[in-house]
DNA sequence: GTGCGGTGTGAAACGTGTTTCAATACGGCT
DNA sequence: AGCCGTATTGAAACACGTTTCACACCGCAC
C-alpha cells in the first residue's frame, strides 16, 4: 500500500503548507503539522529529513502549481522583455498572495543544506524554463505539462541571469530590503540591462 | 566604559568567526562563544538579538577585511569584464580560505531575517561598490578606506545586477549545487552577458 | 498460521537557540 | 564615601528541531 504512504506524505506536506501561510516559517512547528496530519512525528521525519527538506517539498509543489497557472495565462508582450516582466509579476502576484507561505518556502530553498541541493537544481530549473518560454513567447508542452525547451546555451544564458537575479531579489524582498512594488521594479530594469546585451535577435520580435 | 563594551563585542564575533571556520554554522554554539570569549550567554544577548545577527556582524568585519585587501590589489584587466572577473575570484578565493565559515556566513545573511535588513543593506552596499572600482578600474578613496564611488545609475544598474547573480550563485555554492571553479565560470559568463549589454561605453576601456 | 521486514505510533529524551531573573559589579555623580 | 543606573553574571527554564526506542500493525513468503 504505497498508496497510503503517499497520501500520508501529500497530507503532511498540506498540512506544512497551510500553517505557513498563517505564520510563517517559525510557525511551522513539526509537532503541529503532525498532529494535524494525524501522523505520528517519527512518520514525518520518516519522510522528510528536515524541517527545510519538508518545506523544500512544499516549495516544489507550489512551483508546479505556478506552472499550471502559467500553462493557463502565458506572458503576454510584443518584446521578450516585456513578457519576461510580465511573467515575473506574475510570480510576484501569487507569492503576494500568501506572503508568509513565500518567505518560508524561500527561507528552506536558501538555507544552503546540502542535502536539498538536488530539489534546488530541480526548482531553479523548473523556473528556468518557464523564463525561456516567456523570452520565446511560445510554450513547449507535453500532455499539457512543461517539458524541456531545448534551450539555446544562449537562451540558457541568459535565463540563468535573470533567474539568479530574481532569486537574489526575492531573498531581500523576504527580510524587508525591498518593497514588493520595488522588487518588480528592479526586476524590469534589469532584465532590460541583461536583454539589452542579450544580443541584436532578442530586441524586437 | 564604552570600551570595554566595545572590547567584549569585539571577541564574541571573533569568537563566532573561529568556531565557525572550523564546523560551520552549527558549530556556532552560543554557549560555546559566550564560555569561550568569556561573557555570559546573557551579555551576548544583549549585544547580539539572535545567532543570525552575530554571524552577520562577522559577514561585516569580514567584508571590511575584504575592501582591505581590495584597496591593496586592485582587480586587473584592461577592460571591465576582465577586472570584475578578477575581483569576484579575488573574493572567491578568500571564501574559499574559509568554506565553513563563508558558508555559515552566508546562511545568516539568506536568513531573511528582518531585524537584519539593515546590515544586509550596508553589505550589499559595500559590494556594489566595490564592484563599481572594479568596472572603472579606479578606486575612490577617503584616508584609504572605500568611500563612496558616486555611481551614473547606469553603473549602479549594473553593478546591482552582477551582485544579485554573485549572491545566488553563492548561495548554490554553499548548498553544493556548484563546485568553486563552476562558480567562478558561470560567474565570468553572466557577467561577460551583463555586459555586453550595458552600452557601447562599457566594452572596451 | 508463523515469521519477517517495513511502516506507523506514542512518548520520552537530548541539544541548542532564546528568555528570564535575582544577585552582583562597576563607573560616574554628588 | 555613598548612591544610582546600567552592564554583567550565573543559572534555571522554556521552546522546538531532532533522535531514539519499544511496541503494534500489516502484507507476504514459507
Amino acid at each position: 500500500m504505497p498508496e497510503e504512504m503517499e497520501e500520508r506524505a501529500r497530507r503532511i506536506v498540506e498540512t506544512a503548507v497551510e500553517l505557513a501561510e498563517q505564520g510563517g516559517f517559525e510557525a511551522v512547528r513539526l509537532r503541529d503539522v503532525a498532529s494535524h496530519a494525524d501522523v505520528a512525528l517519527g512518520t514525518l521525519y520518516r519522510r522528510f529529513h528536515s524541517k527545510e527538506d519538508l518545506l523544500v517539498a512544499a516549495l516544489a509543489m507550489q512551483t508546479q502549481g505556478l506552472g499550471a497557472r502559467f500553462v493557463q495565462h502565458p506572458p503576454q508582450g510584443a518584446t521578450p522583455l516585456e513578457r519576461v516582466s510580465d511573467y515575473f509579476a506574475l510570480v510576484a502576484k501569487a507569492m503576494l498572495r500568501r506572503p508568509n507561505l513565500a518567505r518560508a518556502l524561500l527561507k528552506a530553498g536558501a538555507s544552503g543544506d546540502p542535502g536539498l541541493s538536488k530539489k534546488m537544481a530541480a526548482y531553479h530549473e523548473h523556473i528556468e524554463r518557464m523564463i525561456v518560454m516567456s523570452l520565446r513567447g511560445e510554450l513547449t508542452l507535453a500532455d499539457g505539462e512543461l517539458t524541456d525547451p531545448a534551450a539555446s546555451p544562449h537562451e540558457m544564458r541568459v535565463a540563468e541571469a535573470l533567474n539568479h537575479i530574481w532569486f537574489s531579489l526575492l531573498v531581500g524582498w523576504a527580510s524587508g530590503l525591498h518593497s514588493q512594488p520595488a522588487l518588480l521594479e528592479k526586476m524590469e530594469a534589469l532584465a532590460a540591462l541583461v536583454l539589452s546585451g542579450a544580443g541584436e535577435e532578442w530586441r524586437g520580435e
